[in-house]
DNA sequence: TGTACTGTACCGAATGTTCGGTATATTGAT
DNA sequence: ATCAATATACCGAACATTCGGTACAGTACA
């Protein structure tokens, strides 16, 4: 039942918020049914292995969204690289409320973790900089530079949200997407 | 006794290890007694006000650390500045154990905590943040460059720390370090 | 003897999970 | 169209386990 993404993305998307938030082991399922409205034996109806799947059926549905809104439009050849890239600060900023809300792959890959969504969002992850890697060799820089861009241009998002989480500084995220936008264009100028 | 931190340092070091590790939800006590070889009984001999009175002491502890091989360091005005960035760096990597290690602001930040100890982290990353914005100042730039500048510097820190956890790859730590040294002296040379 | 520490046993509360059961909607055969 | 059978969504109460924490007798060493 857990991978029918169809219909209950209401569901599924009030148990990101939880895990977003709160990560996994600060996720309890008392909450969890505080904030879907369902008693916990629903919960369990819905996803029958428990906690974990739930999770799963989580990030399935948040890997679907990332390759629906960011990963296919920033491969999309008839767009010019300048204006996927402009796209893309906008999506995140909407994905990521601003730089209020947190990032699964952060949140989630404390311990040892060495599990099957780790590798999950490690996939996505790949993708995602592959993805940015190509944008930047369209736009005109080398297979090198790209590279280095594009990872840094991720770890800097993923900062971000870590700063801002501390500081409550709501400005903090708009500012440095500025300043990506920057150094995209002076990187082109550049090469 | 808790913030006794004159010879029981290998003790609370161990502490610091699984929280930075696992988080402050993730960490157990059980695990706590595992991995420092003592009974419950002889973790709250030390700690009488349990778990939360453990981490504080971490906190503290780390706090101290960062005051003594960072901070000091950094607003020393008898060491050139580009010197004290460079050994910045270095210090960077031996806390953050070359990248594989997290950073206790980003796991305990979580959920809607506004405690006490998050003030004191945030103490402190207003501390670094501002001994930054000085060395930057000092070593030419702008108020405003610099303090662009340093807020970059930290959030690349803390984002590398998340990818590098997920990609395992242990060169990305030392790759952004590099790049944060050449564009220390790129934004000198410029202004 | 006194003080610092440790080992064992235990507790209440919270955790994730399961069970038995209800209500409503859907289906299938007549 | 009717009525039984099934499927789906949900709930309340209990489940076993683990959680953080306590009590207290014992040990080591001064």
């Amino acid at each position: 039942m857990a991978q029918q993404a169809s219909e209950n993305t209401s569901l599924i998307e009030s148990l990101f918020e939880i895990f977003r938030n709160h990560g996994y082991e600060g996720t309890t399922i008392s909450l969890l049914s505080e904030v879907t409205g369902l008693q916990k034996s629903s919960l369990y109806h819905h996803f029958p292995k428990g906690k974990e799947d739930m999770l799963k059926a989580v990030v399935s549905y948040v890997s679907a969204q990332i390759h629906q809104y960011i990963l296919t439009p920033l491969s999309d050849s008839k767009v010019k690289p300048e204006k996927r890239f402009t796209d893309l600060i906008v999506t995140i900023k909407v994905f990521y409320g601003d730089g209020r809300k947190n990032c699964l792959l952060n949140v989630l890959n404390l311990g040892d973790a060495k599990t099957e969504i780790n590798e999950l969002q490690n996939n996505d992850y790949s993708a995602w900089l592959n993805a940015l890697i190509q944008l930047g060799k369209e736009a005109g820089m080398t297979q090198q530079d790209a590279a280095v861009w594009a990872e840094r241009f991720l770890i800097v998002v993923e900062g971000t949200l870590v700063i801002q989480r501390l500081t409550s500084d709501t400005h903090t995220f708009e500012n440095q997407m500025e300043y990506e936008q920057k150094q995209f264009h002076q990187l082109l100028k550049q090469g």
